[in-house]
DNA sequence: TGCAGCTATCGAATCGTTTCGATGGTGCGA
DNA sequence: TCGCACCATCGAAACGATTCGATAGCTGCA
């Protein structure tokens, strides 16, 4: 490859007329400009990221954690983040970490190693909070994406409590009471969130929380799922379900079917964040959805947000409204 | 941050000595190593691999290219990619040519000047072949994920032809006689290819080619479900219909469900690589799945083959194993 | 005692840029 | 004609590591 060496000399003129002319730092003479320019042609040039990154001490990049980019809303998520970053001529290091403290933490590290110049993640369940504050108050700008942490930075997600509570009132206002939570694995902050939403439904309705009636667990084991198939066994079996996400939602699903079950005949069931496509297919799913992608997208301005004006201080949290689409499952379309 | 010379201050030798306890490169007396490694612990040091990859040479990083992360299949080849590289010790950098030439370009472009070591790319639609060739022949290893190109460059993808045409030659089988294609946009290799499996199976049957029966367009644009609503308008609709791709497979029920119609009812339906979860809705479609992770995985092998050993000349071509999942869309279940 | 042969360490060049103070030449006003 | 300002360009020092030839000190053998 040719480095700007070879360009200036090709050219007649210092490395530092020809970085000038490649990034109009300073004026440089028309005719010199003509020169410089057609060197580059000639040597088919381009810049080395790599050397200009190390001395200006900024690499034009952002990194992304997420816990698994094969789930749907990550999926969107990484697209929104990836198109505005591209935008802004910025180019994106992904790194996953599995749900797993651990990886989390390499790929963190590898991500600062390489100087990123701002980082977006969505925390993985125990994800250490320290290892976050201390990248932040090295310098590097965080952003925490569809969940929080105590670390205390710019944050954007869905409103989850508020769409919960209202899902399950309107379960409850059709009359169930029985109303079981498939929720998944607490130390996630959505999914205590969305937790939250269905406890303030219960209160305000008054009706007490059954605590066999709420189910820990991701939904994708066996135990889960046997879990679940535990829950018809009961006495009071619930009357209704509500899932958490995809992923306990597939469980539940998977459960029920294994017992012969499907929504709405023998159960009421809605779900945070559903299935693709799901108009097409039966029993259509009663969802709360989530704007993915324009997550991601506002993840990407918060940091923009950032490297424009690094006096920016105060840390911004950006809640999008999620909405709920009412369909089959939950029993109730033309029944009220 | 503190930099190597800090260290080395700190303990009292050169930055080479640093250099050689950091990366175990050559023997260093063994209470000198201790004095670096207290340096190192209470400096906070750590390599910046800015630095080391412009001196060395190499990055440690690898670039992927692919139309659209969101997409299910991609989705799972990018985490199969960034496991395999993570396991490596290489980064991931992701860039999305959303099926679009100069966006393709671009995001090379980016991804080379960060002169990543290798590059995986699932090209897009009107991909520049000789583009990838010109980096290729800068010496940077490319791997084609997914698609194929003009480009003699290691490639991984899943079979196209034979699972389309055993699909074809099932629905044959069963009395169809009136089969249409939802192809989408031939410029992609893998709908290309699946088209061929399609245009096999007519053959062998000896069936002629309808070409009203074979549908282009991306399934999502309302033009396109106008174009598969205008197929049950003909005066011999097609008793079947097969798609390419998760797309044009949605384009297809959803055209149909404006008529009213739903496989396996009024039409019998299977499609390449289709909607997860799919066991838990009706109708259950029947689907050639494709191991994407496997591809992703596999993808990242052939870069790491070649980083172990330049020498390394002839490239490879892996062919993957896509299954059928015979189910109730095409009205075959128990029929026969 | 002198020298070969180690081992452990140092020093300096290098990777490809950016950046900023210095320099040389030109034009203009006094 | 002198001096000043200004413009275009140059030169050299960074950025933070790696790498390799050189060197210093030591052992052991002749």
């Amino acid at each position: 490859m040719a480095t700007i060496v070879d360009v200036a000399r090709l050219a007649g003129v210092s490395t530092s007329t020809v970085s000038h002319v490649v990034n109009g730092t300073r004026p440089v003479g028309d005719e010199t400009a003509q020169r410089v320019l057609a060197a580059i042609a000639s040597t088919g040039y381009r810049q080395d990221s790599l050397a200009r990154a190390l001395r200006r001490a900024r690499t034009d990049s952002v990194g992304i954690v997420v816990s698994n980019v094969a789930q749907p809303a990550f999926a969107e998520m990484v697209r929104g983040v990836e198109r505005e970053a591209a935008e802004a001529g910025f180019t994106l290091l992904l790194a996953n970490s599995g749900e797993d403290r651990a990886r989390e933490s390499k790929a963190l590290a590898a991500l600062t190693a390489r100087r990123v110049d701002g980082l977006i993640i969505a925390p993985a369940a125990h994800s250490s909070w320290r290892e976050l504050d201390k990248i932040r108050r090295a310098g590097t700008p965080v952003v925490l994406m569809d969940r929080t942490s105590r670390l205390s930075a710019d944050m954007v997600g869905v409103e989850n409590s508020p769409p919960m509570r209202d899902l399950v009132l309107h379960l409850i206002d059709h009359g169930h009471r029985r109303i079981a939570l498939a929720a998944g694995d607490l130390a996630v902050s959505t999914i205590a969130e969305r937790r939250q939403g269905y406890f303030d439904a219960l209160n305000e309705a008054e009706i007490k929380v059954n605590s066999a009636y709420v189910l820990t667990g991701s939904g994708l084991s066996e135990d889960s799922r046997a879990d679940v198939r535990a829950l018809f066994d009961l006495r009071q079996p619930p009357t209704a379900i509500v899932a958490t996400s995809t992923e306990t939602a597939a469980g539940v699903l998977e459960a029920a079917a294994d017992l012969g079950l499907t929504p709405p005949a023998d159960f009421a069931f809605g779900t945070f964040d559903g299935f693709a496509h799901a108009d097409l297919f039966r029993p259509r799913i009663t969802t709360i959805t989530q704007p993915a992608y324009d997550i991601g997208v506002t993840a990407m301005q918060l940091l923009l947000r950032r490297f424009g004006d690094a006096s920016v201080t105060r840390s911004k949290t950006v809640r999008l409204k999620a909405d709920i689409a009412y369909r089959d499952s939950c029993g109730c379309i033309g029944a009220s």
